[in-house]
DNA sequence: AGCGGAACCTGTCGGC
DNA sequence: TGCCGACAGGTTCCGC
């Protein structure tokens, strides 16, 4: 569900919500497989911490908590943050309840349960985390570090964006739209990328991330931010999900493709 | 190194 | 209506 603009959105609002606020008490309603581990250990960690900040990296979230600990936290493809006043019942998809001083709560909700949730004292302790790649709204990114790493590389284009070990934080939506504003056909080998196309690769990339952010994310069917919104930017998107729709640009169909077994989305005509 | 396939889960939608 | 397959904003593991 969510990549890196509707986690950032989802960061913001925690943020501006949680922090002072302090983790009375964990309420599991379902762990199995969001929670590793023993679960009694993951309520005592958590209970009796406060919130400093909420922060993201790559499509984690990351709670600061005073003492100093950290919860990490994944939403894959469902999960959901959400903070409300008391509730009387879990509702179907609440994972877990975290009970707040303010008397509110903080709710886990993830339909399918692929997300999860780890705590840490030190986020150098994460592999997760440190398996990660550049961000792509950082200024360390440019053109030349990704030419020469992937000089020789006969990854398609698609594949590589979508790892997070070289760029974290993009997925399957922003990837189509990426490509599609690049004019970069999905196919293409990483090798084949010229420099310039590289640069109009990450040109885009922070232009779409951006726009997304400031349009709080795509709603496509269940991304919902903190207070139960959608995002906006389904409205901009011009290629994802519009299998064979008129291309904005020259009108031919757009095509879906499958590659590493998930959608692509492109203009036939207008990427090559 | 990197591919395809399956797995982790639950739901929706379209076709017959 | 019902059943069945395809598909879903993600990641990881396994075998070749």
């Amino acid at each position: 569900m969510p990549e890196l603009p509707e986690v950032e959105t989802v960061v913001r609002e925690l943020r501006e919500e949680i922090c002072g606020d302090t983790i009375t008490s964990v309420e599991i309603f379902r762990s199995n497989p969001i929670v590793q581990g023993d679960l009694d250990a993951f309520q005592e960690q958590l209970s009796g911490r406060k919130f400093l900040d909420v922060t993201r990296r790559a499509k984690y979230l990351i709670f600061h908590l005073e003492p100093k600990r950290y919860l990490v936290a994944h939403l894959r493809m469902t999960g959901k943050f959400i903070v409300s006043d008391p509730l009387p019942e879990p509702t179907k998809y609440n994972r877990i309840w975290f009970h707040l001083k303010s008397g509110r709560l903080m709710i886990f909700d993830d339909i399918r349960c692929f997300g999860t949730l780890e705590v840490y004292d030190d986020l150098d302790d994460s592999k997760s985390l440190l398996k990660l790649g550049i961000e792509p709204l950082s200024n360390a990114i440019n053109p030349s570090f990704f030419s020469k790493r992937l000089a020789s590389s006969k990854r398609e284009i698609k594949s590589v964006l979508l790892d997070q070990k070289i760029v974290a934080g993009l997925g399957n939506i922003y990837v189509s739209e990426i490509l599609f504003h690049a004019r970069i056909h999905p196919q293409r080998s990483a090798g084949s990328i010229k420099k310039k196309e590289w640069s109009m690769l990450i040109k885009y990339t922070k232009f779409i991330l951006k726009e997304a952010i400031k349009n709080n994310g795509t709603t496509i069917s269940d991304f919902r931010r903190v207070d139960d919104k959608t995002g906006t930017f389904q409205q901009f998107l011009k290629v994802y999900d519009k299998k064979e729709k008129p291309c904005t640009e020259c009108g031919v169909p757009i095509k879906r493709i499958v590659q590493q077994q998930r959608s692509t989305f492109f203009c036939p005509e207008c990427q090559k």
